[in-house]
DNA sequence: AAAACATATGATAAAATGTTCATATGAACA
DNA sequence: TGTTCATATGAACATTTTATCATATGTTTT
Protein backbone atom coordinates (compact mmCIF):
# COMPACT_ATOMS: atom_id res chain seq x y z
CA UNK A 1 0.00 0.00 0.00
CA UNK A 2 1.39 3.62 -1.16
CA UNK A 3 1.88 6.53 0.85
CA UNK A 4 -0.06 9.01 -0.54
CA UNK A 5 -1.09 12.86 1.01
CA UNK A 6 -3.98 13.46 2.79
CA UNK A 7 -6.19 16.24 3.56
CA UNK A 8 -8.65 15.19 6.21
CA UNK A 9 -8.98 11.61 4.92
CA UNK A 10 -9.04 12.62 1.15
CA UNK A 11 -5.97 12.03 -1.31
CA UNK A 12 -5.08 14.68 -3.66
CA UNK A 13 -6.61 12.61 -6.54
CA UNK A 14 -9.85 13.22 -4.99
CA UNK A 15 -9.88 16.58 -4.10
CA UNK A 16 -8.21 17.30 -7.72
CA UNK A 17 -11.67 15.27 -8.88
CA UNK A 18 -13.82 17.01 -6.52
CA UNK A 19 -12.82 20.73 -7.78
CA UNK A 20 -13.29 19.06 -11.33
CA UNK A 21 -17.10 17.84 -11.04
CA UNK A 22 -17.61 21.37 -9.52
CA UNK A 23 -16.13 23.17 -11.86
CA UNK A 24 -17.93 21.58 -14.92
CA UNK A 25 -21.54 22.64 -12.40
CA UNK A 26 -19.95 25.99 -12.03
CA UNK A 27 -21.07 27.74 -15.52
CA UNK A 28 -24.22 28.84 -16.25
CA UNK A 29 -24.51 27.72 -19.79
CA UNK A 30 -24.00 24.07 -18.26
CA UNK A 31 -26.81 25.14 -15.94
CA UNK A 32 -28.85 25.01 -18.42
CA UNK A 33 -28.00 22.24 -20.21
CA UNK A 34 -28.36 20.22 -17.54
CA UNK A 35 -31.83 21.72 -16.47
CA UNK A 36 -33.20 21.52 -20.11
CA UNK A 37 -31.88 17.66 -19.59
CA UNK A 38 -33.51 17.35 -16.49
CA UNK A 39 -36.75 18.18 -18.60
CA UNK A 40 -36.10 14.79 -20.48
CA UNK A 41 -33.74 13.89 -23.22
CA UNK A 42 -32.93 16.33 -26.36
CA UNK A 43 -30.82 17.00 -29.42
CA UNK A 44 -28.45 19.42 -29.85
CA UNK A 45 -30.46 21.43 -31.18
CA UNK A 46 -33.68 21.32 -28.89
CA UNK A 47 -31.07 21.80 -26.10
CA UNK A 48 -29.62 24.80 -28.36
CA UNK A 49 -32.96 26.37 -29.05
CA UNK A 50 -33.43 26.25 -25.29
CA UNK A 51 -30.27 27.85 -24.07
CA UNK A 52 -30.81 29.99 -26.29
CA UNK A 53 -26.81 29.87 -27.30
CA UNK A 54 -25.27 28.65 -30.53
CA UNK A 55 -25.14 24.96 -31.95
CA UNK A 56 -21.20 25.55 -31.66
CA UNK A 57 -21.45 26.95 -28.01
CA UNK A 58 -23.31 24.40 -26.62
CA UNK A 59 -22.14 21.01 -28.33
CA UNK A 60 -18.77 22.21 -26.80
CA UNK A 61 -20.42 22.19 -23.37
CA UNK A 62 -21.62 19.11 -23.97
CA UNK A 63 -18.30 17.39 -24.37
CA UNK A 64 -17.36 18.98 -21.27
CA UNK A 65 -20.38 17.01 -19.38
CA UNK A 66 -19.90 14.42 -21.56
CA UNK A 67 -16.22 13.93 -20.17
CA UNK A 68 -17.27 14.49 -16.40
CA UNK A 69 -20.05 11.25 -16.89
CA UNK A 70 -22.65 13.92 -16.47
CA UNK A 71 -24.54 13.28 -19.55
CA UNK A 72 -24.53 10.41 -22.16
CA UNK A 73 -25.47 10.66 -25.57
CA UNK A 74 -27.32 8.27 -28.33
CA UNK A 75 -27.59 8.43 -31.74
CA UNK A 76 -30.85 8.84 -33.54
CA UNK A 77 -30.51 8.93 -37.19
CA UNK A 78 -29.17 12.40 -37.78
CA UNK A 79 -29.43 13.82 -34.33
CA UNK A 80 -27.57 12.95 -31.16
CA UNK A 81 -29.50 12.88 -28.02
CA UNK A 82 -27.97 13.99 -25.28
CA UNK A 83 -29.90 12.55 -21.27
CA UNK A 84 -28.57 12.93 -17.69
CA UNK A 85 -26.28 10.20 -16.91
CA UNK A 86 -26.29 10.35 -13.31
CA UNK A 87 -28.81 10.90 -11.07
CA UNK A 88 -26.29 12.47 -8.39
CA UNK A 89 -26.15 15.26 -10.05
CA UNK A 90 -29.70 16.83 -10.02
CA UNK A 91 -29.12 15.65 -6.16
CA UNK A 92 -26.30 17.96 -6.08
CA UNK A 93 -27.80 20.76 -8.13
CA UNK A 94 -30.89 20.52 -5.88
CA UNK A 95 -28.97 20.87 -2.38
CA UNK A 96 -26.97 24.08 -4.45
CA UNK A 97 -30.12 25.68 -5.45
CA UNK A 98 -31.45 25.43 -2.11
CA UNK A 99 -28.60 26.89 -0.67
CA UNK A 100 -28.73 30.40 -3.19
CA UNK A 101 -31.98 30.84 -3.02
CA UNK A 102 -31.36 30.70 0.94
CA UNK A 103 -33.52 34.28 2.48
CA UNK A 104 -30.72 33.41 5.23
CA UNK A 105 -27.69 32.24 3.33
CA UNK B 1 -45.14 41.10 -10.56
CA UNK B 2 -42.56 41.36 -12.86
CA UNK B 3 -41.80 39.47 -15.78
CA UNK B 4 -38.16 37.21 -15.87
CA UNK B 5 -36.82 35.24 -17.70
CA UNK B 6 -36.15 31.34 -16.28
CA UNK B 7 -35.03 28.05 -17.54
CA UNK B 8 -36.55 25.58 -15.95
CA UNK B 9 -38.41 27.65 -13.67
CA UNK B 10 -34.94 28.49 -12.51
CA UNK B 11 -34.55 32.86 -12.92
CA UNK B 12 -31.31 34.08 -14.34
CA UNK B 13 -30.40 35.29 -11.36
CA UNK B 14 -30.61 31.85 -9.38
CA UNK B 15 -28.58 30.10 -12.68
CA UNK B 16 -25.77 32.83 -12.07
CA UNK B 17 -25.97 32.13 -8.30
CA UNK B 18 -25.89 28.89 -8.93
CA UNK B 19 -23.05 28.90 -10.98
CA UNK B 20 -20.97 30.99 -8.50
CA UNK B 21 -21.67 29.16 -5.50
CA UNK B 22 -19.93 26.09 -7.57
CA UNK B 23 -17.24 28.35 -8.78
CA UNK B 24 -16.46 28.98 -5.44
CA UNK B 25 -15.66 25.00 -4.70
CA UNK B 26 -14.42 24.26 -7.73
CA UNK B 27 -10.75 24.75 -6.42
CA UNK B 28 -8.59 22.77 -4.67
CA UNK B 29 -7.12 25.08 -2.39
CA UNK B 30 -10.32 26.33 -1.29
CA UNK B 31 -11.48 22.66 -0.77
CA UNK B 32 -8.66 21.64 1.24
CA UNK B 33 -9.37 25.23 3.59
CA UNK B 34 -12.80 23.55 4.31
CA UNK B 35 -12.18 20.20 5.04
CA UNK B 36 -9.67 21.48 7.74
CA UNK B 37 -11.93 23.74 8.86
CA UNK B 38 -14.74 20.62 8.93
CA UNK B 39 -12.14 19.47 11.59
CA UNK B 40 -12.84 22.44 13.98
CA UNK B 41 -12.56 25.99 13.94
CA UNK B 42 -8.86 27.38 12.91
CA UNK B 43 -7.35 30.95 12.52
CA UNK B 44 -5.54 32.20 9.26
CA UNK B 45 -1.95 30.91 10.43
CA UNK B 46 -3.31 27.27 11.18
CA UNK B 47 -4.93 27.17 7.75
CA UNK B 48 -2.19 28.33 6.06
CA UNK B 49 0.27 25.38 7.97
CA UNK B 50 -2.28 22.69 7.13
CA UNK B 51 -2.94 23.20 4.03
CA UNK B 52 1.00 24.08 2.71
CA UNK B 53 0.08 27.52 1.47
CA UNK B 54 1.30 30.43 1.86
CA UNK B 55 -0.99 32.97 4.17
CA UNK B 56 -0.99 35.01 1.25
CA UNK B 57 -2.84 32.77 -0.95
CA UNK B 58 -4.90 31.51 1.89
CA UNK B 59 -6.25 34.78 2.89
CA UNK B 60 -7.08 35.50 -0.48
CA UNK B 61 -9.00 32.27 -0.73
CA UNK B 62 -10.64 32.85 3.12
CA UNK B 63 -12.02 35.81 1.68
CA UNK B 64 -13.93 34.59 -1.49
CA UNK B 65 -15.41 31.37 0.95
CA UNK B 66 -16.38 34.30 3.38
CA UNK B 67 -18.22 36.50 0.29
CA UNK B 68 -20.20 33.13 -0.33
CA UNK B 69 -20.95 32.85 3.32
CA UNK B 70 -19.59 29.02 3.43
CA UNK B 71 -17.71 30.50 6.11
CA UNK B 72 -17.61 32.73 8.83
CA UNK B 73 -14.90 34.92 11.16
CA UNK B 74 -14.17 35.55 14.57
CA UNK B 75 -11.54 37.44 15.93
CA UNK B 76 -9.80 35.98 18.89
CA UNK B 77 -6.94 38.74 20.56
CA UNK B 78 -4.86 38.91 17.33
CA UNK B 79 -5.90 35.64 15.42
CA UNK B 80 -8.82 35.82 13.22
CA UNK B 81 -10.44 32.26 13.08
CA UNK B 82 -12.62 30.77 10.44
CA UNK B 83 -15.26 28.46 10.78
CA UNK B 84 -17.61 26.44 8.91
CA UNK B 85 -21.03 28.84 8.64
CA UNK B 86 -23.28 26.58 6.92
CA UNK B 87 -24.27 22.88 7.23
CA UNK B 88 -25.61 22.85 3.52
CA UNK B 89 -21.73 22.63 2.28
CA UNK B 90 -20.83 19.65 4.00
CA UNK B 91 -23.97 17.83 2.35
CA UNK B 92 -22.96 18.89 -0.99
CA UNK B 93 -19.14 18.37 -0.98
CA UNK B 94 -19.94 14.56 0.76
CA UNK B 95 -22.12 14.27 -2.57
CA UNK B 96 -19.25 14.99 -4.64
CA UNK B 97 -16.84 13.02 -2.79
CA UNK B 98 -19.07 10.34 -3.18
CA UNK B 99 -19.39 11.12 -6.81
CA UNK B 100 -16.09 10.81 -8.19
CA UNK B 101 -15.55 8.16 -5.57
CA UNK B 102 -17.58 5.82 -7.34
CA UNK B 103 -16.07 3.27 -9.28
CA UNK B 104 -18.35 3.37 -11.97
CA UNK B 105 -18.69 7.18 -12.32
C1' DA C 1 -22.80 9.72 -55.61
C1' DA C 2 -24.16 14.30 -54.51
C1' DA C 3 -26.61 17.38 -51.64
C1' DA C 4 -28.55 18.53 -47.31
C1' DC C 5 -28.78 18.22 -42.53
C1' DA C 6 -26.98 17.63 -37.63
C1' DT C 7 -23.15 17.74 -34.87
C1' DA C 8 -18.19 18.06 -33.63
C1' DT C 9 -13.82 20.26 -33.51
C1' DG C 10 -9.64 23.34 -33.95
C1' DA C 11 -7.92 28.03 -33.66
C1' DT C 12 -8.37 32.44 -31.84
C1' DA C 13 -9.46 36.23 -28.85
C1' DA C 14 -11.47 38.04 -24.66
C1' DA C 15 -12.46 37.46 -19.94
C1' DA C 16 -11.87 35.35 -15.52
C1' DT C 17 -8.99 33.11 -12.05
C1' DG C 18 -5.07 32.04 -8.65
C1' DT C 19 -0.53 32.74 -6.87
C1' DT C 20 3.17 35.71 -5.61
C1' DC C 21 5.26 39.84 -3.96
C1' DA C 22 5.12 43.98 -1.53
C1' DT C 23 2.79 46.52 1.57
C1' DA C 24 -1.14 48.13 4.41
C1' DT C 25 -4.13 47.47 8.43
C1' DG C 26 -5.12 46.48 13.03
C1' DA C 27 -4.65 44.38 17.61
C1' DA C 28 -1.54 43.45 21.56
C1' DC C 29 2.16 44.29 24.48
C1' DA C 30 6.52 46.38 26.16
C1' DT D 1 3.74 55.33 21.71
C1' DG D 2 6.47 52.29 19.17
C1' DT D 3 7.18 47.59 17.97
C1' DT D 4 5.72 43.10 16.92
C1' DC D 5 2.52 39.68 15.49
C1' DA D 6 -1.54 38.18 12.53
C1' DT D 7 -4.10 39.06 8.67
C1' DA D 8 -5.75 41.60 4.55
C1' DT D 9 -5.19 43.72 0.18
C1' DG D 10 -3.58 45.65 -4.35
C1' DA D 11 -0.89 44.96 -8.52
C1' DA D 12 1.21 42.02 -11.75
C1' DC D 13 1.73 37.90 -14.18
C1' DA D 14 0.63 33.27 -15.82
C1' DT D 15 -2.94 30.05 -16.65
C1' DT D 16 -7.43 28.62 -17.70
C1' DT D 17 -11.86 29.16 -19.66
C1' DT D 18 -15.63 30.31 -22.92
C1' DA D 19 -17.83 32.03 -27.16
C1' DT D 20 -17.18 32.65 -32.03
C1' DC D 21 -15.86 31.52 -36.58
C1' DA D 22 -14.67 28.41 -40.03
C1' DT D 23 -14.58 23.95 -41.26
C1' DA D 24 -14.59 18.88 -40.75
C1' DT D 25 -17.20 14.59 -39.86
C1' DG D 26 -20.92 11.60 -40.33
C1' DT D 27 -25.81 10.41 -41.53
C1' DT D 28 -29.77 10.56 -44.36
C1' DT D 29 -32.19 11.53 -48.64
C1' DT D 30 -32.66 12.16 -53.49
Amino acid sequence: MQYTKKYAGKSFQTLSDMAGFFKVLADETRLKILYSLFDGAKCVMHISERVEMSQSAVSHQLAILKRANLVKVARNGKNQVYSISDEHVRLVVDMAELHVCEPTA
